[in-house]
DNA sequence: ACGATTTGACCTCC
DNA sequence: GGAGGTCAAATCGT
C-alpha cells in the first residue's frame, strides 16, 4: 500500500511536470487536447491516491486487508516487493497434463483489461462460494503462434464504489503480438483492446442493485497482489506495457494492432 | 460471412 | 463424486 501511494505521488508530480510542458504546445487545438488528457491522468491519480489512502486509514477487512503483493515464481518461492508482506496462505499451484507447475501469477485488480494482449474468451463457470462466475480467457494467438498463454479473471465481492477483480494469468505469452504502444492524440478517440464493460464481467443487474456484502475468500485462495502496475518481473515480460523501472503505461489501442 | 461469445457437456484432478 | 477447467456447437454482432 505504501508502495503503492509512493508510486502514486510520484505519477501525480509527472503529471503535473507534463501539464506544464504541453502547455507550451503552440497550436491550440492540440494544446487544448493534450492539456484535457493529462488533466484527466491527474484526476485519475489523485482520486487514486485519495482512495488507497481512505483504505490504509481503515481497519483492515477480511477482503482487502489480505491483499498483498506476491509474486510466485515456478519453483513456488513467494517473492516480496517493498517490503509488503505476502500472507502465507496455502498455495495450490495449477499443473499442466505432465504434471509439471505452470508458471502462474494472481493480481487483485480494478482494471484488469488493459494489458495491451489480445484475448479471447473461451468458458464462464460458477465458482463455489464466489459471488461472481469466472471467466476464461486465452491468448487469441493461442492457435496462430501456438501461445500458451490463460487468463481467469473472477469478480470478487465488495462494498467499494469499483469492483475488484481477481486475475489469474498462467504462462507467458510467446507470441509477441501486442498492440503498438503509440501515443493516442486524444481521449475520445480511445477504444479499448478487451471491453470488459460486456455484461458478463458486470455484476449481475440484481447483484449491483443489491449491494453484495463481504463474503470470505475461497479456502484454497493464494496470497494476491493489489493492482498499480508493474507487478514484477513476471508481469514486466508477460505485460510489456508496463517497464521495469517502475513506470507502467495505460494503453487504449485507437485501431487494431499489428496482425491484425 | 466471419470472428467473438455463450453455455451445456465433457474431461481431469483431488 | 464433486469442483474446476476446457471444448465445441449454437448464437450473436458487425
Amino acid at each position: 500500500m505504501d508502495a503503492a501511494i509512493q508510486e502514486l505521488r510520484r505519477g501525480t508530480r509527472l503529471a503535473d511536470l507534463l501539464m506544464q510542458q504541453v502547455e507550451l504546445i503552440p497550436e491550440l487545438e492540440r494544446r487544448h487536447a493534450a492539456v484535457a488528457n493529462v488533466g484527466e491522468i491527474s484526476t485519475a491519480m489523485e482520486s487514486s491516491l485519495s482512495l488507497l489512502q481512505s483504505e490504509m486509514e481503515r481497519p483492515p477487512s477480511p477482503e482487502v486487508g489480505a491483499v498483498a503483493m506476491a509474486a510466485y515464481s515456478s519453483d513456488g518461492s513467494i517473492g516480496e516487493r517493498n517490503g509488503a508482506v505476502a500472507s502465507a496462505r496455502r498455495v495450490r499451484h495449477r499443473r499442466g497434463r505432465d504434471g509439471a507447475e505452470l508458471p502462474m501469477k494472481e493480481i487483485l485488480t480494478e482494471a484488469p483489461e488493459n494489458d495491451r494482449f489480445h484475448w479471447r474468451k473461451y468458458g464462464e463457470k460458477k465458482i463455489l462460494k464466489a459471488e461472481y462466475p469466472r471467466l476464461y480467457y486465452k491468448c487469441g494467438y493461442s492457435d496462430d503462434h501456438k501461445c500458451p498463454a490463460k487468463k481467469y479473471v473472477q469478480q470478487q465481492s465488495n462494498n467499494g464504489p469499483t469492483p475488484l477483480f481477481m486475475v489469474t494469468l498462467i504462462n507467458k505469452h510467446t507470441c509477441e503480438t501486442l498492440f503498438p504502444d503509440e501515443p493516442s492524440s486524444s481521449s475520445t478517440s480511445a477504444s479499448q483492446v478487451l471491453d470488459f464493460t460486456k455484461a458478463s464481467l458486470s455484476p449481475p443487474p440484481v447483484m449491483a442493485a443489491a449491494a453484495p456484502g463481504l463474503k470470505k475468500e475461497e479456502e484454497d485462495s493464494m496470497s494476491v497482489s493489489m493492482h498499480s502496475y508493474p507487478y514484477d518481473e513476471y508481469l514486466s515480460s508477460s505485460f510489456p506495457m508496463m517497464s521495469p523501472d517502475g513506470d507502467y503505461q495505460v494503453k487504449f489501442s485507437p485501431g487494431p494492432g499489428p496482425g491484425w
